[in-house]
RNA sequence: GCGGGUAUGGCGGAAUCGGUAGACGCAAGGGACUUAAAAUCCCUCGGCCCUAGGCCGUCCCGGUUCGAGUCCGGGUACCCGCACCA
C-alpha cells in the first residue's frame, strides 16, 4: 500500500482510529496514541520554556559539550537524509543534556551556492528570495521534527552578518599571507560565458550550452592550504574519534611523496633555449630502466615550442578539451607529441632519452615533467606500448633478486631488489631511492624532495551567489584590500540572470569605488567565494552567532572543537579538510587557538528507496506506485492508469529518480517520533537504511504498543512506592533487568550504537510486557513496575521525546522528561545471579551448564565432569584438556 | 585508472576482547478474539535427516587455534569517492 492511501483525508491513521472507536466506551481498549496532537503541543512547551537555549557563557559552571550535525543547504524541502542525521544528533544532545552537560546543538543554513542561481535563470525569481523562502519552510519542517535546537543561535551564511565577518577574517588572512593571487585554470562555457565545475561538464561539453568546454586561464585567489600540509597530515594520527575511513581518504588526499628532483641537460634542443629539464620522481632508483622523458601539455617548453608549431598547438589544444578530474586523466588514452629534444641520461654515459608532452602529465604537480620508467609505472608502461619505446626492467623481487621482473601488460610497481643499476643494484627499493639521490646530489644534479598532492585551495567563483571578496582593483595601487570599516561589502539585490554570465560584472554602479589606498576611482572584484569557506567556520560562530568580530577568542576556546559532528561520508575530504585548515588560520589570525575544529567525527548512511519506471522509463513516484505479491511475484502497477510498473533498484534517494519519501507525509500520518524512531532502527548508523513503509508501520505499532503498556499501568504506577528491598520474584526480576537495560543503552548511545539501543528497547519492552498482569500486580510488583517504566521512558525519549513526555506525564512523574537528569543504574542489580556457560565438547556445543557467576574454574570443571553428555561422550577416559573461560565457555578436548 | 568500503536466514541486521551464530525488527504461515474488518494476543519461522537427537551452515579456497562470522594468506562479487555540487 501506498502512503496516500493510507493517510487517507489527510486524517493520519490514529485520528481515525481513534474517531471509529470513540463510541464503543470498552474500559479496555485505550486511546490510540495521538501524534498529531501531542507533538506540537510539548514543542510549544519546550520552547516557552527555553529549555535547549545554552548557555555559553565561559564561566556557567557546567562542563560543556558542542554537537552538531553538517549543516542542510536550503534546497526548500528536508529529505529523510536529513531526518536521519539530525535524529542522530538530537538523540546524542539530549542524551549528553541529561548526563548533566551544557549542550550546544545550533543549527544553521549553508546558504549560497549555485542552485539558487540557477533556479533565479529558470524561474525568473532571485536567488536571495528564493534562499530566504526555501529556508522558512524548512525550518518549520525542521521545528515539526521536535529537535532539541537552540534556535536563537540560527544564522544563515547569505546573511550580511555572517558573511561581513567572513571578509573581514579574509582580510586578516590576506594580511597574515594565508591568502594569495595566481592564474589557474577553469572550465570554461564560451557559449555561456562562465565557469563551469567539474560537474557540469558532460563528456567535455557544457551542461546547458552543450558547447565544447575550453581550459581557461584566470587570476583567481587561492587560500595557502599547502603550506600546512605537514602538519595536517600529522595530525590525522591524534584524531582518535574519526573513523579509520575518513582519515586514510585525509592523508591519500595530502598525498605525502618523497622523491627527487632530478636536473637532465638537454643535448637535442631543437630551437629552444633552456638547457635543462627537471622533473620529480618518487622511485630516482628505476633511473637505468627509463625510455623517455614526458612534460605536461602546459610545461613552459612545450607552450614556447608551440609558438612555432602548429601540429603541437593542436595537440595543446586537444589536451584542454580533456576534462581535469582525476578520474579522466587516469582513465583518457595515453597520447604524447615528440617534441624532437633529447636530454641525457644522468647515469649511463652517452645514452639520450627522447622528450615528448603527453596528456597524462600535470602541470600543477611536481614540476609538471616525468622521466618514463615502462617497467615500473603503469601509467609509462601504457605510453611506451603506443610509441613503441624501451622497457627496461630493473627490479627483481626478493624471491629471486638475480634476474629482473619480465614486464609485459602490467608494470612492476612492488618492492624489490635492484638489478643492472649501477651504484644501486643489489639494493632494496627504499635505500636506492636514497642511493640514487645521493650520487646524483653529489654531481648536482639532483636534491631529495617532498612533494604533496595537495593543492591549494581556490576560492574565486565567477558568480553572484556568494560571499564577495573583500578587495579593489585600482590603477594606480593594483590590488588593493579593502578596509575593515568598510565592511560589509554588500551583495547588491538589483541583479538580473536574463543574460549568461556573473550579474556583478555587468551590474551598472556596484563595480565602482573608490580605491581603498589613495583614494581614486576603482573597480571591485566582481569573484566571490567557494561556498566552502562559509561552511569552513561556521560551527565557531554559532557559540557568538551576534558577535562583532567573527568569533569571542575565549568562547571559542571553551567550546571548540565541537565534541561530536555528524554528517555525511561524502564531506570526508573537502570540508574536513579546509575546515581543519580554516581552524589553524583562525588560530593564527588570533580568532582562536584550537587547530582540530572536530574532536568526535561521525560520518551516518544514505536513506535509500526503491526506484519505479513506468513503460516509457519515466520515474515514478512511490506514492504513484501500488505494490502487491511479494518475492518473484512482487508486483508494481501505476496507481491511477493500472499499467504494469518495472520495479528499480533500491537507490539513494533522489529528485532525478523520484524515489523520495517527503518527511512531511511521514509526520502527518505517523509523528515524527515514528520517523525518528524507524530511521535509527534497524541498520547501523553508518550505513545505509532503506525506507520501506512496512518498517515505518512497524516502528510506528511499537509507539502504540508503548503507549499501551505505560496507559495500562499508570494507576498502579501512580499509587506505588519507590522499589527497596522487593520481596517479589517477579519484581526482583523486573528490576535487575531495568538496571541491566539502562546501563546498556546508555553504553549504546555513548558508542552511537542507536540501532542496538533500540534493539535493547524492544527487548526490553517484552519484557515488561510480558512480567506481570497489571489485574493481579501487588505492591512490589507496582513499584517495580514505576522504577522500569521511568527508565523505559527516559531511554526512549532522546529518539522519541514527544511520546517520552506523555507518557511521563500519564504516569504522574513530576517535569518533564527532557529536563530530567539520567538515571543512575546499580551495578549491584545490573549483574545476573547465575549465568548460563555453553559446555562445548572439541568445540562442538553439548550441553549448557548453569552457575554463580564467581564459581572457580575447578568447581566448574567438577559441574562440567558430572553431566551426563559430557560422561557419556567421555565413555570412561579422561579428558585431554578442560578449557574453562571465566562467564564465557567450557570446551572439553578429548 | 587510483583510493576506500562491504559481504551473516526471504529482508534489515545482532554477536563489544577469538568463546552458544542468527538477538531485535520486518515479511510470511498458522491460531485466538470479532457478525465482519481493523487493532491486539499466542505459536512457527537457516537448510537437511526429521527420533530423544544428529549433521551442515556467516561470499569462495587455504592456514593458525581447544575453539574462527571475528585473526592470517590468496581470490570473487557488489558499492562509494576522486579537488568549481553542497
Amino acid at each position: 500500500m501506498t502512503l496516500s492511501l493510507i493517510s487517507g483525508e489527510g486524517l493520519s491513521q490514529d485520528i481515525l482510529h481513534n474517531l471509529k472507536h470513540s463510541n464503543r466506551n470498552n474500559k479496555m481498549t485505550t486511546e490510540r496514541y495521538n501524534s498529531r496532537a501531542s507533538e506540537p503541543h510539548w514543542q510549544k512547551i519546550w520552547d516557552e520554556k527555553k529549555l535547549f537555549e545554552t548557555n555559553t557563557d565561559v564561566e556557567s559552571g557546567k562542563e560543556p559539550y558542542y554537537v552538531l550535525e553538517m549543516f542542510p543547504y536550503p534546497s526548500g524541502r528536508i529529505h529523510m537524509g536529513h531526518v536521519r542525521n539530525y535524529t542522530m544528533g538530537d538523540v546524542v544532545a539530549r542524551y549528553k543534556r541529561a548526563k548533566g552537560y551544557e549542550v550546544l546543538h545550533p543549527m544553521g543554513w549553508d546558504a549560497f551556492g549555485m542552485p539558487a542561481e540557477n533556479a533565479a535563470m529558470q524561474n525568473n525569481t532571485h536567488p536571495k528570495g528564493w534562499t530566504y523562502d526555501n529556508i522558512a519552510s524548512m525550518r518549520t519542517q525542521l521545528k515539526s521534527m521536535g529537535l532539541s535546537i537552540d534556535w536563537s543561535r540560527e544564522f544563515a551564511t547569505c546573511d550580511v552578518d555572517y558573511y561581513a565577518q567572513q571578509q573581514a577574517l579574509f582580510l586578516d588572512f590576506l594580511k597574515h599571507d594565508l591568502v594569495y593571487r595566481k592564474n589557474a585554470k577553469v572550465n570554461w562555457d564560451p557559449v555561456d560565458m562562465t565557469v563551469l565545475a567539474n560537474e557540469q561538464v558532460i563528456d567535455g561539453k557544457g551542461w546547458r550550452s552543450g558547447a565544447e568546454v575550453e581550459q581557461r586561464e584566470l587570476t583567481q585567489w587561492f587560500f595557502k592550504i599547502s603550506d600546512y600540509a605537514d602538519e595536517l597530515l600529522e595530525a590525522i594520527d591524534e584524531l582518535d574519534e574519526w573513523p579509520a575511513k575518513v582519515k586514510l581518504m585525509q592523508s591519500n588526499w595530502i598525498g605525502r611523496s618523497r622523491g627527487a628532483k632530478i636536473k637532465f641537460p638537454l643535448i637535442e634542443k631543437n630551437g629552444t633555449d633552456t638547457n635543462e629539464l627537471v622533473c620529480f620522481s618518487t622511485r630516482p632508483d628505476t633511473l637505468y630502466g627509463a625510455s623517455f622523458m614526458a612534460i605536461a601539455a602546459e610545461h613552459p617548453i612545450s607552450l614556447e615550442m608551440s609558438k612555432s608549431n602548429p601540429a603541437l598547438q593542436a595537440f595543446i589544444k586537444e589536451c584542454r578539451k580533456m576534462g581535469t578530474s582525476a578520474a579522466d586523466i587516469e582513465t583518457a588514452e595515453k597520447q604524447g607529441f615528440d617534441l624532437g629534444l633529447t636530454v641525457a641520461h644522468p647515469f649511463i654515459e652517452g645514452k639520450t632519452l627522447p622528450v615528448y608532452a603527453a596528456n597524462f602529465v600535470l602541470m600543477d604537480y611536481g614540476t609538471g615533467a616525468v622521466f618514463g620508467c615502462p617497467a615500473h609505472d603503469q601509467r609509462d608502461l601504457d605510453f611506451a606500448r603506443k610509441y613503441d619505446l624501451e622497457v627496461t626492467s630493473v627490479v627483481a623481487t626478493i624471491d629471486t633478486p638475480d634476474m629482473a621482473v619480465e614486464v609485459s601488460d602490467t608494470a612492476y610497481v612492488d618492492d624489490g631488489v635492484l638489478v643492472n643499476s649501477g651504484p644501486m643494484s643489489g639494493q632494496r627499493k627504499e635505500q636506492a631511492i636514497n642511493t640514487a639521490i645521493d650520487v646524483l646530489a653529489e654531481r648536482n644534479l639532483a636534491e631529495e624532495e617532498i612533494n604533496y598532492r595537495l593543492r591549494d585551495w581556490g576560492l574565486s567563483r565567477q558568480r553572484y551567489w556568494g560571499c564577495p571578496i573583500p578587495v579593489v582593483h585600482c590603477d594606480n595601487c593594483g590590488v588593493v584590500p579593502d578596509k575593515k570599516e568598510n565592511l560589509p561589502v554588500e551583495l547588491p539585490d538589483d541583479v538580473t540572470f536574463d543574460v549568461p554570465g556573473n550579474p556583478l560584472d555587468r551590474h551598472p554602479t556596484w563595480r565602482n569605488t573608490d580605491c581603498p589606498s589613495c583614494g581614486k576611482p576603482a573597480k571591485r572584484e566582481t569573484d566571490t567565494m567557494d561556498t566552502f569557506v562559509d561552511s569552513s567556520w561556521y560551527f565557531a560562530r554559532f557559540i557568538t552567532p551576534n558577535g562583532e568580530t567573527p568569533t569571542d577568542r575565549a568562547g571559542a576556546n571553551h567550546w571548540l572543537p565541537v565534541d561530536q559532528y555528524i554528517g555525511g561520508i561524502e564531506h570526508a575530504i573537502l570540508h574536513l579538510l579546509y575546515s581543519r585548515f580554516f581552524s589553524r588560520a583562525m588560530s593564527i589570525a588570533g580568532h582562536m587557538d584550537i587547530k582540530e575544529p572536530f574532536k568526535g567525527l561521525f560520518t551516518q548512511g544514505m536513506v535509500v528507496h526503491e526506484s519505479y519506471r513506468d513503460k516509457d522509463g519515466a520515474w515514478l513516484q512511490p506514492t504513484e506506485v501500488v505494490l502487491s505479491g511479494e518475492g518473484k511475484a512482487r508486483k508494481a502497477v501505476h496507481a491511477k492508469t493500472g499499467e504494469d510498473v518495472k520495479i528499480g533498484g533500491i537507490e539513494k534517494m533522489s529528485k532525478s529518480k523520484r524515489n523520495t519519501i517527503d518527511p512531511d507525509d511521514i509526520i502527518q500520518t505517523y509523528g515524527a517520533d515514528t520517523a525518528r524512531w524507524f530511521m535509527l532502527s534497524d541498520s547501523p548508523p553508518e550505513r545505509d537504511v532503506e525506507w520501506t513503509d512496512a518498517g515505518a508501520e512497524g516502528a510506528h505499532r511499537f509507539v502504540q504498543r508503548i503507549w499501551r503498556l505505560v496507559s495500562i499501568w499508570s494507576d498502579n504506577v501512580k499509587s506505588a512506592n519507590a522499589p527497596d528491598s522487593l520481596k517479589d520474584e517477579k519484581a526482583n526480576a523486573i528490576r535487575k533487568a531495568s538496571h541491566k537495560t539502562l546501563k546498556a543503552i546508555g553504553d549504546d548511545i555513548e558508542r552511537l550504537g542507536f540501532n542496538r539501543a533500540i534493539a535493547r528497547l524492544y527487548e526490553y519492552v517484552n519484557t515488561l510486557s510480558s512480567s506481570g498482569d497489571v489485574k493481579k500486580s501487588n505492591a512490589d510488583l507496582d513499584s517495580a513496575m514505576k522504577e522500569g517504566l521511568s527508565f523505559l521512558i527516559q531511554c526512549f525519549a532522546p529518539v522519541m521525546p514527544h511520546l517520552g513526555e506523555t507518557c511521563w506525564e500519564e504516569l504522574g512523574f513530576d517535569g518533564l522528561v527532557s529536563e530530567q537528569s539520567w538515571p543512575q543504574h546499580d551495578d549491584a542489580l545490573a549483574v545476573d545471579d547465575t549465568i548460563i556457560l555453553p559446555v562445548q565438547i572439541n568445540g562442538k556445543k553439548r550441553a549448557d551448564l548453569e552457575v554463580n557467576p564467581d564459581a572457580s574454574t575447578k568447581e566448574i570443571e567438577d559441574a562440567t565432569l558430572a553431566l551426563d553428555v559430557v560422561i557419556k561422550q567421555l565413555d570412561g577416559k579422561t579428558p585431554k584438556k578442560i578449557i574453562v573461560v571465566p562467564k564465557r565457555i567450557v570446551n572439553v578436548v578429548v
